[in-house]
DNA sequence: CTAGGGTTAG
């Protein structure tokens, strides 16, 4: 009955494959591939590739000296005399960085090194953390002007790794050389360091806790490109680093900067006061933002637009709508609103804020005023109604931007794709995967999210399971509801090995998984007889599944699993707390029964049993017995006999 | 060369 979804399913599947030779990424590939297949040609790939790139790599293990550069005549000579300086020096490199003395170390063989030779110390001692011979032996080299750039921007690279970037910007400031000083090695590794070390949470700032967001990239881009033209480095910097501490939210350390900059006597441009009041939007600090302006107009600095702008965010953040209103005719009549931008704060605002018919009311505005929008505007109000339920609305507003714009990114796709799932246009997703595909805009996180969703409405749970594994693929991680509910659907169509799919994925990904989870797909991989899988699952999560559910499980096992793993399931859910019946042991006995060869797996049960205080009841004793010959008289009653041993004493305890 | 906007979430 219920398979019939599966071949609509695939159905569906082949019409949305059908209209184009298609390269969209997203769309499964045509059913007659079986899953299995695709995986094993993914690792044939992945293989292929693998071997690839290590060739190379075996012919670097080789010695270089030998099989590269093989220098004729003359020159031979000039290259053994320039390795013998070498080798000494290398044997010195070694002895100083072993050496329990750093500084006699360097005292007796400081001076044969060179610079690089010493350069190539201070790294191993960086990448080692070994912080203290690093600062004592960037001091020796300070000392003996035995110095270079390279040093300088190892030397505050590492204080950046060793969290201590107020020594980095002493040790930079300290520079003699002012064309050391805008070396583009010796920022990069200032700014890194800086930037690093803004991602602490401020109040966690001397426990050290790393967080990643990805920004360092920009920062070094900009910092190579300024220190290139060469201008204004500190007061530049420092605005790069209230940029970037505003867009991480980090408001208490763009106001320290804030303040050390002007500290150190630079006085702030609009750029510096920008930052620093988007850092205020994050909390919608508005008292501090006005604040701001004032302080910024009483220095002679006049609000433009983008200052005007984010004060607007502030508001909006804050939730003050009056305040926002009342600031955006200001903007307009200074005709700074000739772009969408401050109506998309103001609608987001509403929207998010539950004011659904007002961001509508902004947005008509906004359109009467003949505003230029690039599509922003679209993306909010779709997406608002889809949030607000008001599906028909978005649908209607998806298709008015469809007719009236030419531009598309990933973003507005995944907006009207919702809008027209939501609506259940089937015609009008497809149509919109398509343009994807054509577009070449390959589908992120959230359009697999949207179209999962959709499949599993639809009841097209193969197709949702397809789309997830493609998902997967792509290195995003779904999100657990999602995941369940796709394995309970999978699992009412009987498409257990899927099921098991998705949840190895789950498992796979670092998303947190709740306990029922792993007792959900277990009944899953019991009812498709999957019973090798389901040992995995108990083994892994015994102690989260009910016992209940591992009472069903071993006899399931026990009557139709492996034989050869009866016994190590048995153990396991011995292990686990659970207490073996008797029922479980007669039909262990009865699988060894029926198949005599694996008599040693009995002989083995039966040992096994005392000792965890189980021993066979009458009618199992009997069934053994009457089938001893299969096993061994003599050794039968052995076992047997000591088992009865053990339970009479157990009785007398 | 440093500043401002949008997509998920039952």
């Amino acid at each position: 009955m219920e398979l019939s979804t599966v071949t609509t399913c695939t159905g569906f599947h082949h019409n949305l494959t059908r209209s184009k030779a298609l390269s969209f990424p997203l769309i499964p590939s045509v059913s007659t591939t079986s899953s299995c297949q695709r995986t094993s040609a993914a690792a044939a790939a992945a293989a292929a590739t693998t071997s690839l790139v290590n060739e190379p790599c075996n012919d670097d293990s080789q010695p270089a000296t030998t099989t590269r550069r093989r220098p004729k005549g003359g020159a031979v000579d000039a290259q053994r005399r320039q390795s013998k300086s070498y080798m000494s020096r290398k044997a010195a490199i070694l002895e100083v960085q072993q050496s329990p003395h750093l500084d006699s170390a360097l005292q007796r063989l400081g001076g044969m090194l060179k610079v690089q030779d010493l350069n190539i110390i201070l790294r191993n001692f960086g990448e080692q953390c070994r912080w203290q011979d690093l600062s004592q032996l960037f001091d020796w080299m300070q000392r003996h002007n035995k110095i270079s750039a390279s040093s300088y921007s190892s030397y505050i690279k590492f204080m950046g790794t060793s969290l201590n970037p107020a020594k980095a910007l002493e040790i930079y400031h300290s520079i003699p050389d002012e064309s050391k000083k805008t070396n583009v090695f010796i920022c990069n590794s200032l700014l890194r360091c800086l930037v690093r070390n803004t991602k602490f949470d401020s109040s966690m700032k001397f426990f050290h806790k790393m967080k990643n967001n990805g920004l360092t990239p920009d920062a070094i881009t900009y910092s190579t490109e300024l220190n290139y033209n060469g201008l204004q480095m500190d007061s530049i910097m420092y605005g790069t680093l209230l940029a970037v501490c505003a867009s991480n939210n980090r408001c208490e350390e763009a106001q320290s900067y804030f303040n050390q900059m002007k500290d150190e006597g630079h006085s702030p441009n609009i750029f510096h006061y920008s930052s620093l009041l988007n850092a205020y939007s994050s909390d919608g600090n508005y008292k501090k933002a006005e604040e701001l302006v004032q302080d910024m107009k009483s220095s002679g600095l006049v609000p433009n637009k983008v200052i005007l702008t984010t004060l607007l965010k502030v508001y909006v953040r804050g939730g003050l709508f009056e305040k926002s209103r009342d600031l955006l005719v200001e903007l307009d009549t200074l005709g700074f609103a000739k772009n969408e931008m401050p109506y998309c704060l103001l609608m987001d605002g509403l929207a998010k804020n539950g004011l659904l018919d007002e961001a509508r009311s902004v947005f008509n505005e906004m359109k009467e005023k003949r505003v230029k929008s690039g599509g922003y505007s679209y993306s909010i109000m779709i997406s608002s109604f889809c949030r607000g339920g008001l599906f028909e609305e978005a649908k209607e507003l998806a298709e008015e931007f469809e007719a009236k714009y030419d531009k598309y990114d990933v973003v507005i796709l995944n907006t009207i794709l919702c809008a027209y799932c939501r609506t259940g246009e089937k015609e009008s997703v497809m149509r919109t995967m398509r343009k994807m595909d054509e577009l070449a805009i390959s589908p992120d996180y959230n359009t697999f999210h949207i179209l999962i969703k959709y499949f599993c409405k639809e009841k097209l749970y193969m197709l949702a399971y397809q789309t997830m594994e493609d998902m997967h693929r792509k290195g995003h991680q779904p999100m657990e509801e999602l995941c369940s509910s796709l394995i309970l659907h999978l699992g009412k169509i009987k498409a257990h090995a899927e099921a098991f799919s998705v949840y190895s994925m789950l498992k796979s990904s670092k998303r947190t998984m709740s306990k029922a989870f792993h007792e959900d797909i277990l009944h899953i991989l019991i009812a498709g007889r999957l019973l090798k899988d389901a040992y995995v699952v108990v083994k892994d999560n015994a102690e989260l599944i009910s016992p209940a559910a591992i009472k069903k499980f071993a006899s399931s096992f026990v009557k139709l699993g492996d034989i050869n793993l009866i016994n190590d399931v048995m153990k396991v859910i011995h292990g686990s707390g659970y207490k073996i019946d008797q029922e479980l042991f007669l039909m262990a006995v009865s699988r060894y029964i029926a198949e005599p060869e694996k008599k040693d797996l009995l002989i083995q049960l039966l040992q096994w049993m005392p000792g965890q205080g189980y021993v066979v009841d009458s009618s199992t004793r009997n069934l053994i017995l009457k089938n001893s010959h299969l096993f061994g008289r003599q050794l039968i009653a052995e076992i047997l006999s000591k088992q009865h041993m053990t339970s009479k004493a157990l009785k007398a305890q």
